[in-house]
DNA sequence: CGATGGAATTTTGAATTCATAATAACTTTG
DNA sequence: CAAAGTTATTATGAATTCAAAATTCCATCG
């Protein structure tokens, strides 16, 4: 593995302790081997600390004190907080977006939004999935508003290790793509109420939760 | 000045840090010293400094690298979008506390409405601007979504060293009382979307912002 | 007199060191 | 053999040290 590079350096080491995080090498309520990650990384326990702390003020470590860092647990009720707060956040991203998107920005998300259609009718699940990011990703971009785009990104970072997409039903599936067919709609009205409803109570979010259950419990009990 | 107790020093300094910001010791731009307030706060630079990464993961200070620490500048544009960010939350809390409230929790509110609307009927500004707070951290409070608190007091604090509040016009008073007097009708209604709508699209904070304007400037140019 | 170049100083970034708290290992004893 | 107490080991928290970068100060030159 690389040595990581000497500028920023606190940042870099955070990030790739979230690589850890996110591959599952450290798992949720693991402690944080502080030693063996400097080793690993080639820093010395400064940087490396002051990462954690970072981390831990993003909420996605715990810190002990006088007992170290560890991975912070995620349970059911946190992860659904969460994504409401997403849900609201997407919800202003909307209202926003109304008021200050291009036309070409709009054309932009339309082409996009043909896309996802065509991934949804070709049953391309991955594919899909990574279209409707872009799509909801744009809106929070064309919202211009940076602390928005920042709290969100941070949000989807805490929750991003036990995101879950494999089972989706039919059902959820075409109401997912009819709320954006809608969504597609409002845009184009610039009907940032309209849209902003559509996108806080957006059930996409609510369907992962749901299918997240048995994966966080199994977590827990590991 | 007392020197800090040392437990979870980093986060006292932090604090101590917010407070020299928040009193103007340190103003909008400042060079923070970093030697200069480990001799002050008495601890060593590694606290100070791990504290200043972790307050600019908070975006209140901003790192230059090879360059310390500077006091993140707020420009009305950022100010706006946190207040447009903190209405979107409190509009969720909103929401989430008509569903979880007790009813002596809507009783309470109800209660600290009462005597804000008698600091307002005797022009009683700070007190009317403390119970007023009060009732936000109540609903924000009963929503019992942790992220969401966290996440707003975050908020709050960054933009807490330019809260304003000696004009305020009678006819935008008026409005934002009677603005809480539908809040209090529709959480005794549990009415959620109703709540939530109000306090998304509650003028106080863009009230604030109007009345910051020339404030903000005036500490750019400073 | 102002601009440019180059030491001297200060400040920053990161590693190392040191004291203390927590954990593990090992006795001892009931 | 188990439980409790004691010692040894390790990990953490924070200060100190060291190297590199930036800034200041001063001298020189145009």
């Amino acid at each position: 593995m690389s040595k990581i590079q000497h500028r920023n350096l606190y940042r870099e080491v955070a990030d790739r302790v979230l690589d850890l995080i996110e591959q599952g090498e450290l798992a949720s309520g693991d402690r944080i081997p502080e030693r063996e990650l400097c080793e690993r990384f080639g820093v010395s326990r400064t940087p490396l600390r002051e990462a954690l702390k970072v981390l831990a003020s993003e909420g996605v470590v715990e810190l002990l004190p006088n007992r170290g860092a560890r991975v912070r647990q995620l349970t059911l009720k946190m992860v659904k907080d969460t994504y409401d707060l997403m849900g609201a956040l997407e919800g202003l991203a909307g209202e926003l977006a109304c008021q200050q998107i291009s036309d070409e920005g709009i054309a932009e998300i339309r082409d996009l939004h043909g896309r996802m259609l065509d991934h949804y009718r070709n049953r391309e699940l991955a594919e899909y999935f990574r279209v409707n990011r872009q799509i909801h990703e744009g809106i929070l971009a064309a919202s211009q508003n940076e602390a928005l785009q920042e709290m969100y990104s941070n949000l989807s970072q805490r929750v991003k290790r036990v995101r879950y997409s494999k089972q989706m039903t039919d059902d959820f599936w075409r109401r997912a793509v009819e709320d954006h067919e809608a969504m597609i709609e409002a845009l184009e009205q610039r009907d940032g109420r309209w849209l902003g409803q559509i996108l806080r109570e957006h059930l996409c979010n609510k369907l992962e939760v749901a299918a997240m259950d048995e994966v966080i419990d199994d977590r827990q009990r590991a």
